[in-house]
RNA sequence: GGGGGCGUGGCGGAAUUGGCAUACGCAGUGGACUUAAAAUCCACCUCCGAAAGGAUUCAGGGUUCGAGUCCCUGCGCCCCUACCA
């Protein structure tokens, strides 16, 4: 028996894997599709150990469902345009493909070395001309279809990235994803995608994600935030306070405090604001408000809640529903991009309102009375407004009867209340409002000034205007030779800004900003089924075999991003007719992060343990499965070597029984330790296996129920990814097997037929269990140790038989009030009755004579006698 | 503020439908082997108790024959989100 040596098995056998091509796909072999998929890298450097789990996990699923029979459609690639890339190349004074194919090569090789059962051949890297290409193709196409958009208004700005942002891309207090610096607004022209048309589908079809974390799915309506309420629409008055045909529109959702309005707001960035103050004594008071708001990425924050400014306008609206002047005000907590940027201030019923209302003095009229309020008494039924102001700490936002209304008055208020729809029927037949449903969900800002992306297909012509680019002149190829060390960006290079205009034929300029990389990882699993077509995206055939995947393993900080890009990118191109389904990911695992010491391991903090120095120490099957054994998928994983070590002695010992069970241990035999050919039981206080005596055959029994018992606990574990019990009933059936080991003697298995040809099937199904999570032992062992000629990963999964894992008799636990008070021993599948009149026996010393009230039998498990 | 999740030994964690709490591993303790150590093997390992026994899944209450699991109250922690009208 040769010692267990990773480095040497695994290099041999990923060799032998890739001259075999075992995990080449083949097409339409009659077995049934099973897609799995993981996020797909950045290539910013080496692999990190978030990525080591992302991938094991996956490959984990990838090989046990091969070995269940299925065609298992496992690819690898890379999301390889963007920013660090831009940024390291300026640092090393070189080029972003540079940086980017050069780390491609690094990862791929450590993808390589952990073992990962990817068909290599499928790989496809996005900024790859033959990817990118069917980016810009797809560009095109919902231009076609209307989904192209580009407008001016304020927009998210990083001025370190010196770029604009998705709404999706700002995080935390107003931060770019990427780089932490704080946002700015800017009014800038770009480029959308009208994501917001699919708003509502986008909401609904997450009820048919089954698959998906509930945490997920919650993230996703949230950040879509559809609200129902109403269009309310007010007319302006002129500064001398006649009408005007001017209205102003808000939405609220709480239409049945409309007679509580005692006040107007406007967004400071509403277009109205300057309009409304210009020349007149407000203008200044006003201005500073807009222009507090406009530096907003400074403002202070007190005892953790915002201060709330504004500023009266000296202009006024008309209340619809009861013809009331309401003063209009600029308030910098109303945003431009929620709603329509103005709002009718309630602040009986609102929070915020009331504190505005509170600050500047403004009247808090109560129209939603809650339940036992002091005021019920004096306003219910009350039409007309006789409370100006309440003496209330705080406004009240829920249901509750409605007074001062007018004629709604007495109904019942709240949020989709019988007096919010009366209101909005009264609002209808005025012409003056509509029942409305508001979006949280903005367009997609999809257009971002850098060079390192996918270049926009577009042309500018002074004459026609903004053209897309035709088809048949596809691809837009993107320079490679920009140098950014000199300040070069797309423009500098005249041969790409100056084309012919592909209407008149005059001189015309290319648009010079790339799509966010978004845009590239929102259909890339489509062209893994197709990698190499050059003449469509992906195939309409293929896609349909082969999608929605079956399931998607990644890091939950894409929870929105990628995952609500992708699934309207899908959406819209099954409407353009080239899906026939409706969700990308059937399924979707969270995994957790990797810790050190309780902090998220970075490399910013320095605390990283990086999965090349673990493999090259301990090997990829170590890493894999202690990866595995520490935590379930979806929660953290908190490193520790002294449990690396721990698996590392696990691999160790499971190797030497898989040879010890095959009688080719030797010198290195689990029991070889101790004295040199003797087991170690001996030494340990038991008595001397002499022969497969009486104590060795009820081993070998209990071991055989093991056997079936564990590969039905495997098989049902990794089917729900709870491959950290999974291992550790691998180790139980290690342990059973050595324990049976222990007790009988090795010349006396050896000399009978019996006994060796059930060795031999125990250390099959154990290289067969393991085989998923270290792959390379896995087939050493089966092609080494047991002399297989064909790898254990096209073998079967093993399977079992429920009877055999059931062992003759069962322990029955006698509980009297609910307590374990003795354990009876009876045959298994014992009847009730019997086991009723078999635990009273038993129990009849611990009664003393007290009679059983009620006796309570559980098959199988226990039986509980209440006195 | 809103939403989601969690709380089990010294540690990571198990308990699939309400049915024997603490599987498996780590750390620790003792033993065998060794001149010795490491490695390996064996045993112990929730707490109190000499033992018999008792207590125990953040705390308190409830439902139930029976609760880590379900319900209520409180405490604590984590994540997401946030002037969203």
């Amino acid at each position: 028996m040769q010692s267990l040596d990773p480095e040497r098995i695994e290099a041999e056998w990923q060799a032998y894997w890739e001259e075999q091509g075992i995990d080449t796909l083949v097409e339409d072999d009659g077995r049934p599709h099973y897609y799995t998929l993981e996020m797909f890298p950045y290539p910013s450097g080496d692999l990190h150990m978030g990525h080591a789990r992302n991938y094991t996990i996956g490959d984990v699923i990838s090989r046990y469902k091969r070995m269940c029979g299925y065609n298992v459609l496992h690819p690898m690639g890379w999301d390889a345009f963007g920013m660090p890339a831009e940024n390291a190349a300026i640092k090393n004074n070189s080029s972003p493909a540079e940086f980017t194919y050069g780390n491609i090569a690094t990862q791929r090789a450590s993808l390589k070395r952990l073992g990962f059962s990817y068909d290599w051949s499928r790989a496809v890297i996005t900024s790859d001309v033959d990817y990118y290409r069917w980016g810009q193709w797809i560009f095109l196409k919902f231009w076609e279809m209307g989904l192209v958009e580009r407008k001016s208004s304020a927009v998210n700005w990083c001025p370190s990235c010196l770029t604009v942002l998705a709404n999706e891309q700002v995080v935390g207090d107003g931060e770019c994803w990427r780089c932490g610096t704080k946002v700015q607004k800017k009014e800038l022209e770009q480029w959308y995608l009208k994501i917001t048309e699919y708003a509502q589908e986008l909401l609904d079809d997450l009820d048919q994600l089954t698959g998906w974390p509930e945490r997920v799915k919650q993230m996703q309506a949230n950040w879509i935030g559809r609200s129902v309420g109403a269009e309310v629409d007010f007319t302006l008055l002129a500064a001398d306070g006649t009408t005007t045909d001017q209205t102003v529109t808000v939405f609220t959702t709480r239409p049945d405090t409309l007679y509580g309005c005692s006040f107007f707001l406007l967004a400071p960035e509403h277009p109205l604001v300057k309009e409304l103050v210009a020349g007149t004594p407000y203008e200044k008071q006003v201005a500073k408000v807009v222009e507090a708001a406009a530096g907003s990425t400074s403002i202070e924050r007190q005892g953790g809640e915002r201060q709330k400014t504004g500023a009266f306008t000296g202009r006024y609206v008309i209340n619809p529903v009861n013809g009331g002047q309401v003063p209009v005000w600029v308030a910098d907590y109303v945003l431009m991009d929620y709603g329509t940027g103005a709002v009718m201030a309630v602040p009986s019923g609102d929070e915020r309102d009331f504190e505005f209302a509170r600050q500047y003095g403004l009247p808090i009229p109560p129209v939603v009375l809650p339940e036992n309020d002091p005021l019920l008494e004096e306003l219910a039924g009350v039409r007309d407004r006789v409370v100006e102001d309440v003496k209330w700490g705080q406004a009240y936002s829920g249901p509750g009867l409605m007074v001062q209304s007018g004629q709604h008055t007495g109904l019942w208020g709240g949020k989709d209340s019988e007096g919010a729809k009366a209101v909005i029927d009264g609002l209808a037949a005025m012409g003056k409002g509509r029942a409305s449903v508001n979006f949280r969900l903005r367009d997609w800002l999809i257009s971002r000034q850098r060079y390192w992306g996918n270049p926009i297909p577009v042309i500018y012509c002074e004459d026609c205007g903004i053209v897309p680019v035709p088809v048949s002149d596809l691809p837009v190829v993107l320079p490679m030779d920009i140098d950014l060390t000199r300040g070069e960006g797309l423009a500098s290079r005249q041969e790409f800004l100056h084309v012919d205009c592909p209407v008149c034929g005059r001189d015309a300029r290319r648009e010079t900003d790339t799509m966010d990389t978004f845009t590239c990882s929102s259909w890339y699993y489509l062209r893994y089924t197709d990698p190499h077509n050059a003449d469509a995206p992906f195939d309409r055939a293929k896609t349909d075999s082969w999608l929605p995947v079956d399931q998607y393993t990644g890091g939950i900080e894409h929870a929105i991003l990628h995952l609500l890009y992708s699934r309207f990118f899908t959406k819209a191109l099954r409407d353009a007719g080239l899906l026939d389904f409706d969700e990308p990911f059937a399924n979707l695992l969270t995994q957790g992060m990797v810790k050190l010491d309780g902090e998220t391991m970075s490399k910013s903090k320095g605390n990283v343990v990086a999965p090349e120095e673990v493999v090259g120490q301990y090997g990829a099957d170590v890493l894999r499965l202690y990866i595995l054994f520490m935590a379930p998928p979806d929660k953290d994983l908190e490193w520790s070597k002294e449990g690396l070590e721990g698996i590392q002695r696990f691999t160790v010992r499971f190797w030497r029984l898989v040879h010890d069970l095959l009688g080719l241990a030797g010198e290195d035999s689990l029991f070889a330790g101790t004295r040199a050919g003797q087991p170690a039981a001996e030494a340990g206080g038991l008595p001397a296996a002499e022969g497969l005596g009486a104590e060795s055959r009820a081993a070998a029994e209990r071991l055989l129920r093991e056997r079936h018992r564990v590969v039905g606990k495997v098989t049902d574990d990794i089917e729900r990814f709870n491959f950290n019990t999974a291992i550790a009933a691998l180790m139980e059936l290690t342990n059973t097997a050595s324990g049976y080991l222990r007790v009988s003697a090795a010349a006396a298995r050896a000399a009978d037929p019996a006994c060796q040809a059930a060795d031999r099937e125990l250390a099959e199904t154990l290289v067969r269990l393991i085989a998923p999570m270290t792959p390379h032992l896995a087939e050493e062992l089966w092609q080494k140790a047991l002399g297989k000629s064909r790898s254990v990963h096209l073998e079967d999964w093993p399977s079992y038989d429920a009877v055999l894992a059931r062992a003759d008799e069962v322990e029955i636990a006698i509980q009297v009030n609910g307590k374990v008070r003795a354990r009876i021993t009876v045959p298994s599948g014992a009847p009730e009755d019997g086991l009723r009149e078999a635990a009273l026996a038993a129990a009849a010393e611990l009664l003393a004579g007290a009679a059983p009230k009620k006796v309570i039998v559980v098959a199988g498990k226990l039986v509980n006698i209440v006195v």
